[in-house]
DNA sequence: GTCTATAAGCTGATAGAC
DNA sequence: GTCTATCAGCTTATAGAC
C-alpha cells in the first residue's frame, strides 16, 4: 500500500461523502458538480478525472449507500420470538436514520424520483429479501405467536416510520423547536414506536432478568 | 365573470396541474419550465407570462398542495372517542395519500431537501395544529383514554406510514410485483395500520350496529 | 394576450499546459 | 496526477413582433 494509493482512497472517500451530501439534499439533477468539488475542497474537472461521470459518481454513491441495511432482520427464523427480532429492528433502523440520515435521504429522493437507477437492485436484491421477510411474518402469525394482519404493511410501518426522522428531519425540528434530535429522544421514539408496533401485533417483550 | 377570465382560470390551472406533476417527480431543480410548458400543452413563454419565476410557480403549487391536509383529525376534543378519530385521521390520510400521490412527493421532497421555501407555513400553521393535537392526545392519555406514550411519535408515525404509500410508490410496487395499488389493497392496509395502531395505542373501536 | 427569437448564465464534460 | 481554460448544450427569463 503506497503513499499514492492512500492519497487516492482519501479523495475518493472525499468526493463520495461531498456527493452523498449534495445528492441527498437536492437529488440527482438539483446536484451539480460544482457545489459537489466545493464541499469536497476540490477543482470541478477532478470529480470528474476520479469518476469519469456524474452519472457514475451517483451509482457509485447509491452502492456505498445500499450496503448491509437490513442485517439484523435478516437472519431470523421461525424458533425466533417475533417480539425480540422486531424490537431489535426497529431500534436498530431508527438508530442508523439518526447516524446515516445523508443516505436515507438520498436513498428516499431516488426513490420517489422513480427509482430509476436502483430498479435492478429494487428487484434482484430487495425484493427477494423482502418476500423471504413475509413469509417468515406470515409464518410466525399462523403458528400463533402474533395477531394476524398483512405483514407486508407491517414492514413498511416500519421502514417509514424509522426513516422519516431522517427523511423529514427539518419538518420534525420545525414542529419540535428544538436544533437537533439526541440520544434522549431516540430512546423516548424508539420505546414508543416499538411498544406500539409491539403491541398492536399482539406481543410482549420477554421480561428482563 | 367573463369568458376571458374562465380562460385565465382554465390555463392558470392547467399550467399548476402540469407543475405540480413535474415538481413531484423531478424536485424543484430537476423540473424544467420546457416539461411544464410542454405537459401543459403550451409555449414556454407564457408559463412566465402568467407566474412571473419558476421559483413563484413553485411556491404557488405549493401552496395549493399544503391547503386543508388536516381536516378531520382537526376538529376533536377530549370528549371525543380517540378510538373513531384516530382510525378516521388514519384512513383520510391513507386515501389521500393513494389519490393525490403527486402532492405528497412533491411535498416530500421538499422537505429531504431542508424545508426551504415552507419554512413560514411549517413555523406559522404546522406548528400550532400540531402542538395543540400532540396537547389532545396527552389530554386523552392522562384521561385514561388511552395508554400513555409520546404523543409526537403516534402523530409522526401515522403521517409516516400513509404518506409511504405515496412517495415510495415505486419501491412498493417492485416489491409486490404490481403495476398499482387498487381499492382492495387500500382497504386492507388500511385496515392493517389502523389495527396496529388503535391496538398498540390500547383502543378499540366501538362496535358497529 | 400569445408566441418567436434570443439573451445571459450555469451545466456536464473535455483538451491540454504543467 | 492536477488544474486552467473552454466547449456545446440546456436552463430561466426577456424583448418585441403579431
Amino acid at each position: 500500500m503506497s503513499k499514492r494509493q492512500n492519497h487516492r482512497e482519501e479523495v475518493f472517500v472525499k468526493i463520495l461523502d461531498a456527493a452523498e451530501v449534495e445528492f441527498g439534499l437536492k437529488g440527482y439533477n438539483g446536484a451539480s458538480l460544482q457545489h459537489i468539488a466545493e464541499r469536497a475542497g476540490l477543482p470541478k474537472p477532478n470529480i470528474i478525472y476520479y469518476f469519469q461521470s456524474k452519472a457514475n459518481l451517483y451509482k457509485q454513491v447509491l452502492d456505498q449507500t445500499l450496503m448491509g441495511w437490513n442485517d439484523l432482520f435478516d437472519k431470523a427464523t421461525l424458533e425466533d420470538d417475533p417480539a425480540v427480532v422486531l424490537d431489535s429492528f426497529i431500534r436498530v433502523k431508527l438508530k442508523q436514520s439518526f447516524e446515516k440520515g445523508g443516505a436515507s435521504r438520498l436513498f428516499a429522493m431516488e426513490v420517489i424520483s422513480g427509482a430509476l437507477h436502483i430498479g435492478d437492485y429494487l428487484k434482484e436484491e430487495l425484493r427477494p429479501w423482502f418476500s423471504s421477510r413475509v413469509e417468515l411474518l406470515q409464518a410466525w402469525m399462523d403458528a400463533g405467536k402474533m395477531r394476524q394482519c398483512d405483514p407486508a404493511s407491517v414492514i413498511y410501518m416500519i421502514w417509514a416510520t424509522t426513516q422519516h426522522y431522517a427523511d423529514f428531519e427539518a419538518q420534525v425540528l420545525a414542529l419540535s423547536g428544538i436544533e437537533s434530535l439526541g440520544d434522549e429522544d431516540l430512546q423516548r421514539i424508539g420505546d414508543t414506536v416499538s411498544s406500539i408496533i409491539l403491541a398492536g401485533c399482539g406481543l410482549t417483550l420477554p421480561a428482563k432478568d
